[in-house]
DNA sequence: AATAATTTTTAGACTAGACTAAAAATTATT
DNA sequence: AATAATTTTTAGTCTAGTCTAAAAATTATT
């Protein structure tokens, strides 16, 4: 069993983990968790000592089969609430990650079992994240961000990188969302800005922007 | 805010007022909470410091009314929770509480008011007990320990006091729940045990099972 | 009223988890 | 290869919450 903030730590872990393939560096967990080095440094060896992660001092760390299953269930946790929250009470996509943080920490195989089931077993999360199985497996789908397109490829939107209140909210403002169609109309090249068409209407949307939104091309 | 620890000493308290009337005491919280009087000490200091009771060296405490408005919207979430659990997910009234302890900590306020509209402003939890309102309000209604009744009074069980598996699971098997017609046939003066008819069926039942319920007669 | 029993508090120690500051190791730069 | 910059670890401190053991206060009993 683990503390709030073991598990706190093997997600964030988990989540650099599938970004870089190397070992995760002490800083980049301390940045990742705004907090100092030096706790990660004695937190790396409590984990360590319990399996979870494999460490040599300074080499940075990588989880271990049992760790990796152990974040997919915390992830596994956190998505099923998130989905709960909208799908349920009226959550917006915007607002449930605070609310998830809390309840991917609780403790209870039957709780999770029966939401899942209740949810009607989802397959992703409001932001389009794929919610792992019981087991752990994290089914990977072909996604590309947008700002990798070419002028004149389509495809849907199926996912954002940021997750941010603020960037979400902005989405929500220019109605683009999960299951919307998009094509690159054009590409400007002073910029990197994009031309593109959202359920029919022609809209700029800047690199920043473009880089943060997941789309399924077709 | 509070932390989980504050939060269970400020609801041991409230429950232990609710039986007591006087001060509550050092030990009796100790006891309620399996811990120590020492920790309890120092746990009342903070408590007082917080303004959530009133704390004299060696006189017991007694909670402020901040301090049984904060126990009141713990207990209203850990009771919404509960009938989350029995009505959505399949929990059986004997497995709620262990989750329900921890889901109680839970801090959102939109979370809570989106699952009381969910669950249609459910009155009681699956065990009987009333929840309280948004602003700490708890109806109180008028019940009898089935105990205290005599020959040939009458009611609906309404509620129980003894909340564990092994004695909810008891009357699972002997079929009394809430709503059950409960009519005393006798009393045995040997035992102090009871002959009942419960839903047209008779049987005895013991002086120590009928302290655990309650009756709302008619 | 004095003594005994109980309850409560204090004093000091422990653990988890975080922090600061300094030392040690590694990596980058000249 | 030597030095500089960066990263990581160590050493020591802090807080929340708990504990044991002893002291102090209260309550009960003779």
């Amino acid at each position: 069993m683990f503390s709030q903030s073991e598990e706190n730590y093997i997600k964030a872990i988990y989540h650099l983990a599938t970004v870089s393939d190397k070992g995760i560096s002490t800083n980049a967990i301390a940045k990742k968790l705004t907090t100092k080095a030096s706790s990660v440094t004695d937190m790396i060896k409590k984990l360590s000592d319990k399996k979870v992660l494999v460490y040599k001092k300074y080499q940075g760390v990588t989880l271990t089969d049992f760790g990796k299953r152990t974040a997919a269930n915390i992830i596994r946790k956190h998505r099923l609430w998130e989905v709960f929250l909208v799908e349920k009470l009226n959550f917006t996509w915007d607002e449930v990650h605070e609310v998830a943080e809390q309840l991917e920490h609780i403790k209870s195989p039957k709780l999770i079992d029966e939401l899942d089931s209740f949810l009607g077993h989802p397959k992703r999360d409001p932001h389009g994240d794929p919610i792992p199985d019981k087991e752990g497996n994290l089914p990977q789908i072909q996604k590309s961000l947008l700002s990798t397109l070419e002028k004149n490829e389509k495809g849907v939107c199926v996912g954002v990188n940021d997750t941010s209140s603020e960037f979400l909210r902005f989405l929500d403002k220019q109605e683009i969302g999960l299951g919307k169609n998009i094509e690159v109309l054009d590409k400007e090249p002073f910029d990197d800005s994009f031309l593109v068409k959202i359920n029919g209407k022609e809209m700029t949307i800047s690199n920043k922007v473009a880089n943060n939104i997941y789309i399924q091309k077709n």
